[in-house]
DNA sequence: AACTATAATTGAAACGTTTCATGATTGATT
DNA sequence: AATCAATCATGAAACGTTTCAATTATAGTT
């Protein structure tokens, strides 16, 4: 089935003919009212109402090589933690505004390249991205470049890429898990799981190495069975959690590591029966809103959300305002270990 | 500070002038692979590799007369079910080769009357509206006279508006209600109450009404006291929840209408001490990923998400190709009662 | 009355594409 | 040789705006 040409719309041509004007008259009286004397322009006014005008925004971006348009790029909107993300970047821009386009590449790499691409030739004005990650920078890194190319400001979120050349927000991934995971040792856990998915960004490695780290510093050994790594495809974390709690030496904690992973460990744990704190401690990195109303509560690690996307809000505006005043910045967000029911003490 | 003029991008010119022919000829090298001597479009693919040249759909759009986006408009996104909308619609236009443009309006009607006028701007092929509701109906069919006038499809999804003018998806919100009550009533239930947010939507007031149904079928008295109403104002849900289950006589299970309700009255229960489903049981509409692994896990009424969604983008698809091919089509989606461990039967 | 300063309007070019009627080039067919 | 088709490329108009130099009208000053 064909498209049907769509019914032509009122024109500023339109306007200007009914109201006896030429047509650049009709736009001041429109965009200039200082310009223009308040007679036309409530006659133009009247003329609008009466045809029912509504200005193209496509005609006046290209003009103006502006779109008030904003991108922004998530890996997974199921998941609590971006869905909180586009809640407060939305607002933001908003309020000065910009519209969000939305992008949800569900972390599929091509579905990223995609939507940078239609981004780009949409022409937005500038964007925020949380890449999928690292399977293949010099792709992602080649879209960047026409971002470069076209002037359009781009700051990383949450996922860096390895050179340095855009503004770029990440979490202390390292250090909200080093705190986790000592705050398990000082409650006595010595067999400490964590369980990650995609092996491929740094965050998830910063994450294991803030694990190592506490686990070392104290002169714990790690055995490398309770390190998990989920290859994020779908369902594909439940069976990795169901083998790492099976197993005979079962941790006593569960570090996870998203909490798109939450809900598979939620189900394997479900599965196997094991009470929690009783059976099995559990901490997540990252607070959904519902983690407060598991049961027993959930103690988390909680990024300051807020903090990030206003932070890369501003950066994004400076750079669309004035793309060349700043060097290269990067900013970590801290983040805070909610301490509520979901881990036992295991000291006497 | 001043936005500076954006770099300036390569364009059609340039690459025409480059490779030694017209920009028509470039063009078609481009679009129109069949019109075009092979040599002369591998020829100009050289140049715009090399200039990195990258088409502005700014232009194309106002030339083609459409943008090969579509926009979605939602109340909430915190709503879990809202998640799950977006990211079952935007699959969808993808696969059909459009862009998705979102509008959260935070359950605010300015916010949603700006969003409409935004995308109607952007000459968005084709609308998807969740609307906040019929506060001031007037406003917004205002808005949408004007998609009507520009030839842009709407499609009405989860909330109606009066005057059947669009094709509208709705769920089986009385039914739904109707079956969870009549499960309750079955197991001994008979105080039961029911809390919903925004009376000013119809879905309120039908779930409601399937409450009423079940309770009068049965014959069984409906204390008004048990039907409370909340102001959708944030943290207000609580408050409601918590006025309701601390009176004399408590009901024995609790109808949550909503599931960003369901997180407030979690909290309430929460709060005041009460065990689920030893003290009350719990059955709410709608049923976001999470609810299983609530403890105990979540009796819920699902509505099917997925039908939901591709019948809409169907019907605005259709509704593009081919605009006055059908007449306004009602839809109305099932759902499914969900029964899991929250509600605790009463007989002996 | 002549001049000037200010205010209001015009007309055309420009933004980056697509489209289409026209023209040019080629090869095949009589 | 002449005609016809088929294939390719051209150039200009069009899409709906904004912008800006130029023009005209208006009022103010001497």
């Amino acid at each position: 089935m064909q498209k049907k040409d769509r019914k032509q719309s009122i024109t500023l041509k339109d306007i200007a003919r009914e109201a006896g004007v030429s047509v650049g008259t009709a736009s001041n009286a429109i965009n200039r009212q200082d310009i223009v004397s308040s007679d036309l322009r409530m006659r133009v006014e009247k003329v609008i109402e009466k045809l029912g005008y509504h200005p193209s925004a496509l005609a006046r971006s290209i003009k103006k090589n502006r779109t008030l348009a904003i991108g922004l790029i998530i890996p997974k909107i199921k998941n609590a933690f971006y869905v909180q993300i586009i809640d407060a970047v939305e607002k933001l821009v908003k309020s000065h505004g910009y519209t969000l386009i939305l992008g949800n590449s569900d972390d599929d790499l091509d579905t990223e390249l995609r939507y940078l691409r239609t981004f780009a030739a949409m022409r937005i004005d500038g964007l925020i991205l949380a890449t999928v990650g690292r399977k293949d920078p010099q792709r992602i890194e080649r879209e960047l470049n026409t971002y470069e190319a076209l002037g359009i400001p781009v700051v990383l979120i949450v996922r860096g890429i390895d050179q340095a050349m855009h503004d770029t927000i990440v979490l202390d991934n390292e250090n909200g898990v080093y705190r986790a995971t000592t705050y398990a040792l000082d409650l006595g856990h010595r067999h400490i799981a964590i369980i990650s998915s995609a092996a491929h960004t740094s965050a998830s490695k910063e994450r294991i190495d803030g694990y190592l780290r506490a686990m070392r510093e104290r002169h714990y050994p790690c055995d490398q069975k309770m390190i998990r790594v989920d290859m994020a495809s779908p369902e594909n974390g439940y069976f990795t959690a169901k083998e790492l709690l099976d197993a005979e030496n079962r941790p006593t904690l569960l570090l996870v590591a998203t909490s798109s992973l939450l809900i598979d460990c939620l189900r394997a744990i479900h599965d196997l029966g094991l009470r929690i704190p009783d059976d099995l401690s559990l901490i997540c990195f990252d607070d959904p809103d519902w983690s407060p109303y598991l049961n027993p509560s959930l103690t988390a690690i909680r990024p300051d959300t807020e903090d990030l996307c206003s932070v890369a809000v501003r950066f994004l505006l400076e750079r669309i305002e004035n793309a060349d005043a700043f060097s290269t910045r990067t900013y970590v967000v801290k983040s805070e270990l909610i301490v509520r029911a979901s881990v036992k003490s295991l000291i006497c």
